[in-house]
DNA sequence: TTCAATGCAAACAATTTGCACCCGA
DNA sequence: TCGGGTGCAAATTGTTTGCATTGAA
């Protein structure tokens, strides 16, 4: 269902701020910060307010139209319809690649018959060391 | 080599504060946020302030003493001696439970393999429901 | 006497909240 | 006209910094 059916279905409705709002973190491709989605917004529709955004990105998370993860010291946002993947940031460079949840399969089945954790592997936040830069620093 | 070594290695020293913040994060077992130190510290010494807490976690970060993790809206730090293990809250309860790190080795090499992507899993935390939260919820 | 160490207050950054106005169904 | 939606400013929270004082080697 779409985020506009989600919204309406609620009650809610799409304005043009949360329709760009989800348009930035859709285009962002894998994921975007709280702060860059507001940068984002000050060039495209300048009057926006962040506590708009921040308003904007809270309903969107409830809905479950984005998904939002801890990187350390601030949120990432990016867009559920995508499915679940995970973030790799580099430490470097900043520069962040997505990987497929799959490769968490079989940890999830361990934390869950070692520890009867139930891991919410959808926010998965890993820091390390991206190829290009693993190649400048030789 | 004792945390206590390593400071006087770089003519540093041992204070009572700096004692009583290495005790509360080994204490801790797992892991313990920056903010729950300093209520510990309010209790057991009274009139250290909370930035010399956050600068004897800084060092101690810098000498490898104590790791510093992040979960998105604060910092959780362990001890270093007590190996990498990785950290499990429970965003019910907010318990925490440590996972062996061995746990992600496959998944590193995989990382490695196919996104030549080198993984620093000291710093993972994971949010998910424990076990008795499981059973509540029932 | 020197410089590491601390307390205090003020600065910070990211995010959240209170409030009043506005506008569309 | 009712309440969803917004902008604005101020509050919060966790953490960091600047500065002057203190105290141990």
């Amino acid at each position: 269902m779409s985020c506009n059916a989600i919204l309406r279905e609620n009650g809610l409705r799409l304005t043009p701020q949360r329709r760009l709002i989800l348009d930035i973190v859709h285009e962002s491709g894998g994921h975007i910060t709280g702060e860059d989605i507001i940068k984002v917004v000050r060039r495209k529709m300048p009057g926006v307010n962040k506590s708009t955004v921040y308003r904007t990105l809270e309903l969107l998370e409830k809905l479950d139209c984005v998904c939002k993860s801890g990187t350390g010291d601030r949120f990432i946002y990016h867009h559920a319809e995508e499915g679940h993947h995970h973030h790799l940031i580099c430490s470097k460079c900043n520069k962040t690649l997505d990987c497929d949840e799959d490769l968490f399969a079989p940890v999830k089945k361990v934390l869950k018959a070692e520890y009867g954790f139930s891991v919410d592997f959808k926010h998965l936040v890993m820091n390390g060391v991206c190829v290009d830069c693993q190649k400048k620093s030789k």
